[in-house]
DNA sequence: GAGACTTTCTCCTCTCCGAGGACAAAGGGC
DNA sequence: GCCCTTTGTCCTCGGAGAGGAGAAAGTCTC
């Protein structure tokens, strides 16, 4: 199937196209009624969309009092590719235009074996997706890599925890393989705009998302826009310290929020609860399965086990240092707490919270919610869906 | 005499008026080369704003190889007023439409007198640089407060240091007062900004402001632009904890960085230490003056006394560790370090960049610049009249 | 010092965009 | 079936702005 070539040629063509990716078919009158045009320049503009192909005619709309409308869409067949590779794991999802996810695959990974088999593996995926019918092509992909990305360019840079990926041109290599325009960026930036998307940050223009993953990190959006600093490592927040001269960190510094809080380290502790034998329900799962994660330590708190809700617990409170240090700086709308470790749910919210709220001023936290985040897995393939149909549907 | 009553009608003309302002006189010629506009719209444009009166012809310009071009210039009879409230003084200056400080004066003044003994103050110093003849009238006004300001009203809200002033509608007031146009910002935003304009941050569009002066704060500027946050409390990292459970502040907590640094805490260590007798410099200060201060301090570091060398360079690290901690977050393109304390100089600069260097990551640190402010006391008055400038040289 | 070349400035024309009115088409309600 | 409302199409008109022609005002070379 021939798949999308054409771009909008001006500026109301590409907010045209966001309406109806953001609320789905539409009718000509209600377009008129959401975008500040002339009916006359409206029509034009339309029409030069539906002869592109990229937008098509779609029936009757009710009537409103009078004579009906006609509704229009973007065309069904465009396919957005998402793909979000974590440190252990990586997924795919293919949406439609309106970003709707069509199909989602998971499968766990290490990013340390480098870009060249991490994408073999994606793309595996992805041709399973089409094979299962959901799309017959790629009109766009957006990918999120766990590491700072020099955005323009779409390529890692010094990423730590994937050192085999520093200057690899992910852009480039991916849209060469997948024959399509794609972006990179870094997955918790990507997360913060799938939930600002669809989730629970639909409403505000300045938020923070922190992802509690293997890693921590956070996405910053001021002004609807995600801003990712210079050199693109905004929102690096794993290695700022919370506890002085504390435990020494994999960066080389002490008292690194990582090093206390986080999928590795609280697996880490996990483990070494069970072995001083401090909790038997630890203990058991460590002797079943020979190894602990932050799943087990979710089930353990969630059966009562107190080791595991005291971990649960210190850590929330180490993260919510951290962010009422981000809250008083930044004075953001909202503040969501997603990733992998959301199964820990609200032992952990509430320990944010409590620390939030007590230590940032009254003015900043006043109005401030803290939730977690309504997408869960599909945050990151959202968003990187998002990334690119923003590119696709803006002037060329 | 009559001042300025136009706005520029366009986005063209605001464009003009800021390139003039900027970079001073300019011929009709060389703003062709700096403006995307055709001859004949530049000249309509430019006539334009002649016939306003915001412009003016200025003779001649060199000979670039043929005709001479003529040059224009804002008009010279332009004043701004840029006023700076800090908790312990008031700055006013006052300016042409080039930004350039025609006169300024400061005096000693205690913020929590109110608004209405403080502005008493402000339009007094006002009124004498108008009788000393840089002025006979302002076009605009732009004020400081040391609080955060609800910005698109001009109202400082719950400001912890002045709580006379809350819901004070200072542009209002001060507008009638003065019978010109008066924007409101936050006093450290307002120094940002002057740095941006004719400081070291000329050049980037993302950077922290650290003012360290009775308080600390910090201005935030993404993308050339001031973040102000939800609430226009961005910034406020003087709350930030340093040390878990540390020292009581004043803010009901423990462990901030301004209960162990800034103005007020580095006096009460200073005549600690001189009472303490382990600093005779300090000790003999104290005599003389019946208090210490910030400036004491600072002469006892630069004579070598040890005691004042070690608590510029304890409050300097202190500091760091926050600076450390919002660079990872923020990824700016610089830090700037200004404020009443840069007397203490390169003690604390030294201190703060080492702190930084070590605590941050290398990617976010590399080409990090950390330096101190270049304006000093005029970076708050020029940061108003740069404010209220951009304001009158928008479109209406 | 005269002529040739450059740069600047002023008109003038021509095109394009978009607003808005007139009118036709299509539907609802009584 | 009649009248009102909404939607869609067509047309005209005004304004914005690009760009060319040519005059005006210099510099530079010989």
């Amino acid at each position: 199937m021939r798949r999308m070539t054409a771009r909008p040629a001006n500026a109301h063509q590409a907010r045209l196209l966001r309406l109806l990716r953001d609320h789905g078919p539409n009718s000509r009158a209600q377009l008129g009624d959401r975008i500040d045009l002339s009916r006359s320049k409206l029509a034009v503009e339309v029409d030069r969309l539906l002869e592109t192909g990229l937008v098509v005619a779609d029936g009757l709309a009710a009537s409103r009092g009078g004579r009906r409308s006609h509704n229009v869409r973007l065309a069904p067949s465009l396919r957005f590719l998402g793909i979000d590779i974590g440190a252990t794991s990586v997924d795919v999802a293919v949406t439609n235009a309106e970003l709707e996810v069509l199909g989602h695959l998971t499968q766990p990974m290490d990013v340390r074996e480098g870009p060249v088999a991490v994408f073999e593996q994606a793309l595996a995926l992805a041709g399973k997706l089409r094979a299962s019918g959901v799309a017959e092509g790629f009109d766009g992909a957006g990918i999120g890599v766990p590491g700072p990305v020099r955005f323009p360019e779409g390529v890692p840079v010094a990423p730590p925890i994937m050192p085999g990926w520093d200057g690899f041109p992910v852009r480039e290599a991916l849209s060469q393989e997948l024959g399509c325009p794609v972006m990179v960026d870094n997955d918790v930036n990507l997360m913060a705009v799938g939930e600002q998307h669809a989730g629970v940050a639909r409403t505000v223009r300045d938020f923070l998302f922190v992802k509690i993953g293997t890693g921590i990190g956070c996405g910053i959006v001021v002004n609807g826009e995600v801003y990712r600093g210079t050199t693109g490592s905004a929102g690096d927040i794993g290695h700022i310290q919370v506890e002085p001269d504390g435990r020494p960190c994999a960066c080389g510094n002490h008292g690194c929020l990582e090093a206390y809080f986080g999928g590795a380290s609280l697996a880490r502790d996990a483990e070494a609860a069970a072995r001083a034998g401090t909790s038997p329900e630890l203990a058991a799962r460590l002797a079943a399965a020979g190894s602990l994660g932050a799943p087990d330590v979710a089930a353990a708190a969630a059966s009562g086990d107190p080791v595991a809700l005291d971990l649960i617990r210190t850590g929330g409170t180490r993260t919510g240092q951290v962010i009422a240090g981000l809250v008083s700086f930044f004075n953001p709308d909202l503040v969501v707490i997603g990733g992998g470790v959301t199964g820990l749910g609200h032992t952990l919210l509430a320990a944010v919270r409590t620390q939030v709220y007590r230590q940032s001023l009254p003015l900043a936290t006043n109005n401030l919610p803290i939730v977690l985040g309504e997408l869960g897995q599909a945050a990151g393939v959202t968003g990187a869906a998002r990334l690119i149909s923003d590119h696709l549907f803006s002037p060329a």
